[in-house]
DNA sequence: CAAGATATGTCAATATGGCTGACATAAATG
DNA sequence: CATTTATGTCAGCCATATTGACATATCTTG
């Protein structure tokens, strides 16, 4: 059985090459823990819908869709665009899926009847809610292990985490406490 | 200009479908706010080093090799897909333009002359020490806006999200304390 | 009303980064 | 020597993203 040759991460001697970079950290003050965190968190955090979505012929790119839609009905495809930052080629083929198998119903808007208001039907209602549930497990086990009050500090620490400049329609739902206009 | 369509966040029904998703939270229970907020948090996260790989013609896939490389020098190539829990085919691809280009480069293993062992050369050390600069000045905004005890709290979070069963070496060199071996 | 802008949808081609299966080589192991 | 292990590589497939071009319906404006 092969010998371990894995060091513990060694204290580098952080050799940033080039100019300083620029508004980075000083030597020696680079989050490496947090940063590898991070990744392995999201990894299994995403995990946990990924192998649910598999059973239904989805992907990731499904998931947002219906979380999204799911959370703020009436969603329009632009407002849909503009938060999974992805083109609406990309968005058609997975929206357009989501619509035939019954996930998620358009309806025409009342005001401006070019767009397409987006909802989820009763059957994506369930699915999302499904997935949800894994996630929520998993935040739940996290949430147990640290300080009671930790939750709104985990919470503040995320949110300061997210750009807040040109932010999209949900953001500000998020953020803007109560700018959901214009 | 078109109206706004969108909602805050309904407090959904919160129609959880079929039978009862095994081992879910009850309804009302679902944390549907962490779950959006990890998914923004961590794009943004990420975003930082996307930007800037681009300039160099890598990839999040380089980027994750690299820092691996770098933080757990003499990682075997088993090792890395262990970690990153890919096929050596996709490893492949990354690892030989990491290595032509010169960011990492090879030792032969001491005791076992099989292994191909990792390193990142002073070149990829700089690239990824600017990458890790980007992401720890998000980092470091973030926790400035938390109590300052709430940093190891953050961490606690994060690591309590990550699954423990089956760890790969770099997980037990982050969990185990002590048993970076066997 | 006619002209232009907007919201959406779609066709075609391309890139990235995953995947599986098959196979090759070198070196360790029994 | 036979087998297993560590690595590398060829070939093809799939999901998801991209860009550019274009079509249609509808709203807005001069």
């Amino acid at each position: 059985m092969a010998d371990i040759n894995v060091q513990r991460p060694a204290a580098q001697p952080d050799s940033r090459g080039a100019e300083a970079t620029p508004g980075a950290a000083r030597a020696g003050e680079l989050r490496w823990d947090i940063i590898e965190l991070l990744f392995f968190a999201y990894r299994d955090f995403v995990g946990d819908a990924d192998h649910e979505l598999e059973a239904f012929g989805f992907g990731r790119a499904h998931h947002r869709v219906l979380h999204f839609v799911h959370r703020y009905p009436g969603l329009k495809v632009a407002d849909l665009l503009d938060v999974l930052r992805i083109t609406k080629q990309s968005l058609g083929r997975v929206l357009k899926q989501l619509l035939d198998e019954g996930y998620i119903i358009q309806k025409t808007g009342n005001n401006d009847r070019r767009q397409r208001l987006l909802y989820a039907t009763p059957k994506g209602e369930a699915l999302v809610a499904k997935l949800a549930g894994l996630q929520t497990d998993r935040i739940n086990r996290a949430i147990a292990s640290i300080d009671p009050a930790g939750t709104e500090t985990v919470r503040q620490f995320l949110r300061a985490m997210i750009d807040r400049d040109d932010p999209d329609k949900v953001l500000e739902a998020i953020f803007g406490g109560g700018k959901p206009g214009k």
